[in-house]
Formats: C-alpha cells, structure tokens, sequence
DNA sequence: GCGCGGTTCAAACACTTGTTTGACATGCGA
DNA sequence: TCGCATGTCAAACAAGTGTTTGAACCGCGC
C-alpha cells in the first residue's frame, strides 16, 4: 500500500493517523480520477475507515478536497520543485543567454524528474489535474504553486531569448510550464504518438522536445 | 439556442432532427463537462426531448456517447483544420526553414482560429477534453483526427529545425500540438497566469508563445 | 469501577443517476 | 376506417451517491 506519504505521523495519536490516512487516499483517488468520479466510499475504503470519518473529521467530501488542495499546495511548496527553484544556485548560472538556456533545460528535467518520484506522483497529479481540468482549487493552487515556477520561469526564459517584453517572455514561460504539465499527464497521447508506455522512460526526450537545444534558428 | 450546428438536416424527417439536436446537445454538454459531469436529463432537456429518446435512437449514454466522438471526428476531418492541413499549399512553401517556420506560424493560428469558431467550438472542446482527459474514445479521435495533424506538424518542424532524426521531430511536434491543446483549454489558467480573459483575443500571443520568431539560439 | 469526551461503526436516509416500462400520438398504406 | 410500424411521453425502477443517525468503543482521570 502506497497511503503511507505526506507526512507520515511520528508521534501519531489515533485521530491523526485516521486523518493522514484519509488525506492520502483522497489525494491520490482525486488525482488519478477526478471530484466527481471518486466516491468517498472508494476513499474510506482505501483508507481502511468508515463513510462518517470524512464528515467527522472534514465536515463534507467538498471540505476533504480543499484539505486535499492545501495539503498538496504546502508540500509541493516546501518539498517539491518548488523548493528546489527557491535554490538560489540557479540564477548564477543564468546570467547569459547560453547559461539560461542550459538553466531551462536543467530546471525541466529536474521538475520532470521530482514529479515522477513515487513519493511525490500522488501529490503531483492532483495538482496536474487541478491545473488541466481547472478544478475547484486551482485558485489556491496557482497563488502558492505554480505562481512561484511561472515567475521563476519567466525571468529565465527572459534572458535566454533575449525577449526584453514581459508579456511576452510570461506567455513564452506560460507554454513550456504547460508543455510539462500535460506531457507528464497525457500519458495515453505519449503512448498512441510516440509509442512510450512511461513518462520516466524518456525524460531526456521531453526536455528535448519542450526545449530543444538545437532551435529553429540556426545550426 | 445554439444547438443548430452539425449537420442542420435540410430534408429532415422528424426522426433525424431529434438525432441531430441530442447529438448536438450532448457534444456541446460532454465537451464542457465530461462524461460523467454530464446527466443525460440535461442532455434531453437542452434538445427538447425525452429521456427515454436516447435508449430509443442510441441505446444507452455510452453507445451516444460514442456517436458524439465519431461525429466529432467526421466532422473535424472533413471541415475542421484536418481539411486545411491537406491543403496542398502549405507544403509549397516548406521547402526551406525559414519557410517551414513561417509555415508552422501559420499553421498554428489557422488552427487556433478554427477551434475558436462559433461553429466549431462545441466539437473542438469535445476533441480537446477527451485528447487532455484521456477520454474512452480518445484512441479513435487520436486515429482520425489527431494522429493526421500530428504527422504533418512533424514533416515541417523536420525541415523548420533540421532535426533529422524521426523520434526526436515527432516529439517536437507533439510537444507543439500539445501546448495548443491545453492553451485552448486552460482558460482559467490563462486568466490567473496572463490575464487574458478569452484566448480568441490573444491568437497572435499565443503563436508567438507557442513557437517564437525570436529563437533561444539568438535574435 | 465509573463517567465522560473523543472516535469509530453499521445502518439508514434523501437524493440523483441511467434505465425501463407501458400508454399514447403520429403518419401511412390497404 | 382500420391496422400497424414508428416516435414520443410521463412515470416508475434499481442502483449508487453524499450525508446523517444513534449506538458502541476506546483511553483516561477520578
């Protein structure tokens, strides 16, 4: 069983577990099915907990699922990429165009891969489908989330191309962020294109083909 | 009302325009919201019929379904951009890089511009939710519509960047087929991220996002 | 042991869902 | 006019949904 991520409970008193438990199972069924089609019998049954526990301890299947959503949007925020953009080694390299492009590049790979990690897919398709289906929360998960890569972003795609308009460079960071989401999402699309059964299998193609270094420029 | 789209039977015997409006309706309802999001009591009362009519002209909500993604499919073939795309004349001016950029340029507000007709929307977003959402007649969309577009985009981003390796163009052009796609889609994410309240206002924005003039090589 | 707040449970409730039923309306040839 | 196939309709059905209920259970201070 898979349930045992987000913050597996040290001290855990009973009702704490009962909590994780549920907030585990629910991230994972909303991400990979969707609001409507998870039932909250499908959660409390993974969950190895009774229908009531959700209203007991979250009020309704609604209230779980914003539960969900700050849950995801803390730990991604404090665990995922998003940490990993908040390093500060990033902008040194990206002072030069050729130095933001390499920093492009790395940073796709590093978000492709932080994505794929088995602790984190749960947690990262939730938010993907948040995003892509424009769900209930993607408010909240836009302002502590996404907000922050896009503006990270931004910045870097600004000095690779030598955009100099913000507008543009937001709308140019805008694409390559949504290029990632639904590449790592469309799975059945990589599949009846490419013929590649696993995102993970295939990270360097991707980053290729989101931002390849041989551009339409030149060579 | 603007369930007068797909094919307004000109002899239309009774039977054939209830056909029409369910199919019309239920495209436009399945296109916004989903399969399961989508009652067919609110499919039968935007078409002004029964709810028993679909059991009698289609035989259950999948089997409707499925007459929605192949007429979707027909008509995106015939109509949509699949029949601007075996226009001939793209490839005329193909022949050179510079041409093939300028031509996926174009090619891709010619797209955009087509999904965003009043007369196409419905069928678009049908073809766009079930392409994101992996949707259960995805494959056939994908074998009928998309698989077309997907081989053409990948000839000229071949000839626009120099790829010459198959895989590595294919992915390219996946990747660019897909940002439109989801930019299409993804409006309330244009709003949070660009402030563009209607992607139809911003078409030549979002070219230049999905594939810039100014490359990452240099201005 | 006793009482009590916090927690869990099986069962039931009210509602929506897709589907089915049987009656009724319509058009058309004999 | 009759018979009949074709469409249409309101009503009901069975299953599944989120929610609520009231009793039982647990751990702890007294």
């Amino acid at each position: 069983m898979s349930t045992l991520a987000l913050h597996p409970p040290a001290d855990a008193p009973r009702v704490l577990d009962t909590r994780h438990r549920l907030l585990a199972s629910a991230i994972r069924l909303f991400g990979a099915h969707g609001f409507d089609a998870t039932t909250v019998r499908d959660i409390v049954e993974a969950a190895g907990q009774n229908v009531s526990a959700i209203k007991y301890h979250f009020g309704s299947k609604e209230d779980l699922f914003d539960a969900c959503a700050r849950a995801v949007a803390d730990r991604l925020r404090q665990e995922g990429a998003g940490a990993l953009i908040r390093d500060g080694a990033w902008r040194a390299q990206a002072t030069t165009p050729a130095g933001a492009r390499d920093t492009i590049r790395a940073v796709i790979r590093v978000v492709l891969q932080d994505a794929l990690r088995p602790d984190r897919a749960d947690e990262s398709r939730f938010l993907r489908r948040e995003i892509i289906h424009t769900g209930r929360r993607a408010d909240l998960l836009f302002d502590h989330v996404l907000g922050e890569h896009l503006a990270f972003m931004t910045g870097l795609v600004d000095m690779a191309e030598g955009i100099g308009d913000p507008t543009r460079a937001r709308a140019r960071a805008l694409a390559i962020i949504l290029q990632v989401v639904l590449l790592l999402s469309s799975t059945h699309f990589l599949a009846l294109g490419m013929g590649w059964s696993a995102a993970s299998d295939h990270i360097a193609d991707i980053v290729d083909a989101v931002y390849p270094i041989h551009q339409p420029g030149g060579t």
